[in-house]
DNA sequence: ACCTTAACCTGAACACCGTTCACCTGACCA
DNA sequence: TGGTCAGGTGAACGGTGTTCAGGTTAAGGT
């Protein structure tokens, strides 16, 4: 059997979901694939090129165009990555984790920052766009580890409200249009 | 020599800041101390233990007692955790993955809640205490892993701005103290 | 001064990990 | 028919965290 990349990123993204990141391995996924590890640096200059590419996959598989006006648009490009993010067994890890080392996962970033645009926040954008996304990554690899400890059994169930992540982003879309008004305000002084 | 518990933790935030966390090994920090890698499992139960104490640490060095009105208590907490984080190479990280973990590292969050509770939060005060939370870890991280690439050459250096926390840390500040007026507005019904 | 106890450490191994490299194989195309 | 090249092999290298039976040393009570 031969491979091409994507089958192999597709193999990876359910490696990933059946038994998690820690057994994520270049041996277990050269297992999985019938083949020895060293045919997967054919596809993949190293392993974090790898998880690079499984990282955008979860991002595309979960994706919605943007639309409505900036700041519905902003709360469901937040909620629909939440959603990418919880879809796969550690797959909060593995986005905010290639995010964060630049080596891919941008679309949301860029989404963001888009929406905040059209929304007049002006040179402020990126930075509340950053802020929304540390909250969002933030909070889904806590509830992510959470959920597995429970899983586990290692603690008992979290009572935590399941809106509280909603509750959280309402804080931050709060603050922004709060900013923006101020912005506005002092626009025309 | 004979080593008890907290000098391995002195010794391994000295290896950690001046060789970075992927140096940080047993057998490395066995070596700085002119110790077999086993000697160190006498201390502590597996490498987890010794990081969450080296991030307990990290956090007790940089502590200022929190003090003033709740809202300048919350800033304060945020701005110098975010110091205590960027004082040790790679700091941010280890003390992020320690407290998501829920191995140690709770003195941040447990002075936000109390500092929140006082404001009146209310039950609200958890989910904005990690909201905080999420937003200094994530941005402490990111400024330091950006930091470390532009040091090394991978980059060219980040013309952001400098006070990109302050800004981002004000704008979850207001979304809280919206909803503190929205909730004593809605008190007096 | 002796002896016991517990803390600390050794040495060697185990089972993994990511990565490299010279070489082989089979399909496709000129 | 022969060349090219994507894809795969096999073996090795240097590293990792961790375990365990046993040795050593400092401290403290009798």
């Amino acid at each position: 059997m031969r491979y091409r990349r994507e089958d192999v990123v597709a193999r990876a993204l359910e490696v990933l979901d059946d038994y998690g990141l820690a057994d994520l391995t270049m041996r277990r996924l050269g297992t999985e694939l019938g083949v020895r590890p060293s045919a997967l640096y054919h596809h993949f200059a190293n392993k974090q090129s790898l998880l690079a590419a499984v990282a955008d996959e979860i991002l595309l598989r979960g994706r919605h165009e943007p639309s409505g006006t900036w700041d519905v648009r902003v709360t469901s490009i937040c909620t629909d990555l939440r959603d990418s993010l919880l879809a796969y067994r550690d797959g909060a890890e593995v986005v905010a984790t290639v995010w964060a080392f630049g080596l891919g996962a941008t679309q949301p970033h860029d989404d963001l920052v888009k929406a905040l645009a059209d929304g007049g926040l002006g040179d402020l954008a990126p930075t509340a766009a950053r802020t929304l996304l540390h909250f969002v990554y933030g909070h889904a690899v806590d509830e992510q580890t959470h959920l597995q400890a429970a899983a586990a059994g290692a603690i008992e169930d979290d009572v935590r409200d399941t809106d509280d992540f909603v509750t959280g982003l309402g804080l931050i879309a709060a603050g922004i249009s709060m900013a923006k008004a101020v912005r506005e305000a002092s626009a025309d002084r």
